[in-house]
RNA sequence: GCUGGGAUGACAGAGCGGUCAAUUGUACUAGACUGUAAAUCUAGCGCCCUUGUGGCUACACAGGUUCGAAUCCUGUUCCCAGCA
């Protein structure tokens, strides 16, 4: 993999490239479209290459857990997607989060609180899930099994096993959990075999000292990129603010000549945040999860496409667009009646134009970058409507 | 025409003497979703207000039995099935 940059913003730290791999190219910064378990939900093979997807994100821990044994036959990301492009893997790090630290802690998405608890227990040494979903046996992950998993996945792009900062934790568990971090990333790095790039994850939540020491420590390293992790924009406790902040305390220290990657991230204003923060990739559920769930995105924020008063509403997602579901002529009032049917065609028609939509939001930052008109963009970028 | 079975909130469909303004599902309304346990989840959904162990009107219609009826009885109207 290469990455050159060939743009940058004179009033921020936003810069345009290219990550080259010999998959493809990804014009950056880019959104890296989420398909966890080699698949992107909603979507029928072929879908994705009408929606300008430059880059995809699948997931180790879920691919590891549901293949099992069957884990050394699997032909590979790209065969799997039943796409030709750029793909890479998340280590598993986030699952030590999501299914430990953010259960434990009593939460889960939307504030509701998690049944189970106790799924997730981390040593220095590596992380043991005894997850109901996969039959509830432990399962030992460390930074080696998770190379090991991703080389047999076959990604362009890897990364090393982190553990997730979360806005609920301590200072002092911070720290400790970040040293686990650095010291996984470096055997990560020792594991590696392959020729896939290697990103490390700068951790240290919201504490400035923390993130500037985790971004000066790996940053010194020769990974292939890094990426940016327990940010979360306003999800889970903390604000978009604190992502902002934490964006530019890591950056800060990060090789300029190496590409940046904002995990979990985001919703409109953070991808602005985030790009002016000197982000090139991010990836967020958001655009296929919130497709699914009926929530269509356009450039004057969102809306709910099965709510009732869309039933006479026979116009496309979003007026002008070209995307591959607007261009066939989907209409609000066409997508509601399938969501009511719960026909598959319906969350397909919203991810459809929320990738598409999303993909071209970042294609037109590019631009903007180039034209030097970040600022404008930002002035003119939707109103999200939210809180 | 006879015999039997029905008529419950937008719809479907529970309830079959009090604890029923009425289970449940759908629709509808509002909200949520940020390295995917999620085509999911939460809340509301007769009317009124001083928002409460509040008031009122309701289970086809009219009457009756009962301390008390969506629930039992009688009649009426309509629907369905079988037989003529």
């Amino acid at each position: 993999m290469t990455f050159k940059v060939d743009g940058k913003d004179p009033g921020s730290r936003a810069r345009t490239g290219t990550i080259e791999t010999e998959s493809g190219t990804v014009e950056t910064p880019s959104y890296v479209i989420v398909g966890t378990r080699a698949s992107v939900r909603g979507l029928e093979p072929g879908d994705l290459a009408t929606t300008k997807t430059q880059m995809v994100i699948s997931n180790t821990y879920h691919l590891w857990q549901g293949l099992g044994e069957n884990l050394n036959e699997f032909p590979g990301l790209q065969d799997e997607l039943g796409w030709k492009g750029v793909t890479m893997t998340d280590s598993g790090g986030f699952q030590v989060f999501s299914l430990g630290a953010l259960r434990d802690e009593g939460k889960r998405r939307g504030g509701q609180e998690s049944e189970v608890k106790g799924v997730v227990e981390v040593s220095n040494s590596g992380v043991t899930f005894s997850d109901p979903d996969y039959g509830g046996e432990p399962q030992y992950l460390d930074p080696e099994l998770s190379i090991r998993i991703q080389e047999q996945l076959g990604a362009d792009i890897v990364v090393a096993l982190d553990e997730p900062s979360a806005p609920f934790h301590t200072e002092e568990y911070t720290r400790e959990s970040l040293g686990r971090t650095h010291a996984w990333a470096m055997r990560a790095m020792q594991a590696r075999t392959s020729d896939q790039a290697l990103y490390a994850v700068v951790q240290g939540g919201a504490f400035e000292e923390l993130r500037r020491e985790s971004a000066r420590t790996l940053g010194v390293l020769p990974f292939d990129g890094y990426a940016i992790g327990g940010t979360y924009g306003d999800a889970y406790g903390g604000t978009k603010e604190d992502t902002a902040k934490m964006v530019r305390w890591s950056t800060d220290h990060l090789p300029e000549d190496r590409p940046r990657h904002l995990f979990g991230v985001g919703e409109l204003d953070d991808l602005i945040d985030g790009v002016e923060g000197g982000i090139d990739t991010f990836d967020c559920v958001i655009p296929t999860r919130e497709g699914r769930h009926g929530r269509i995105w356009t450039h004057e924020g969102y809306y709910d496409v099965t709510r009732g008063s869309m039933a006479d509403r026979h116009e496309p997602l979003e007026d002008g667009c070209a995307c591959p579901a607007c261009s066939a002529g989907a209409t609000k009032a066409m997508v509601k009646e399938l969501f009511l049917a719960k026909n598959p065609e319906g969350p397909r028609l919203a991810v459809l134009h929320n990738v598409w939509f999303f993909n071209t939001f970042m294609e037109e930052m590019r631009h903007a970058i180039r034209d030097g008109k970040l600022a404008e963009f930002r002035a003119r970028a939707p109103k999200q409507l939210r809180k």
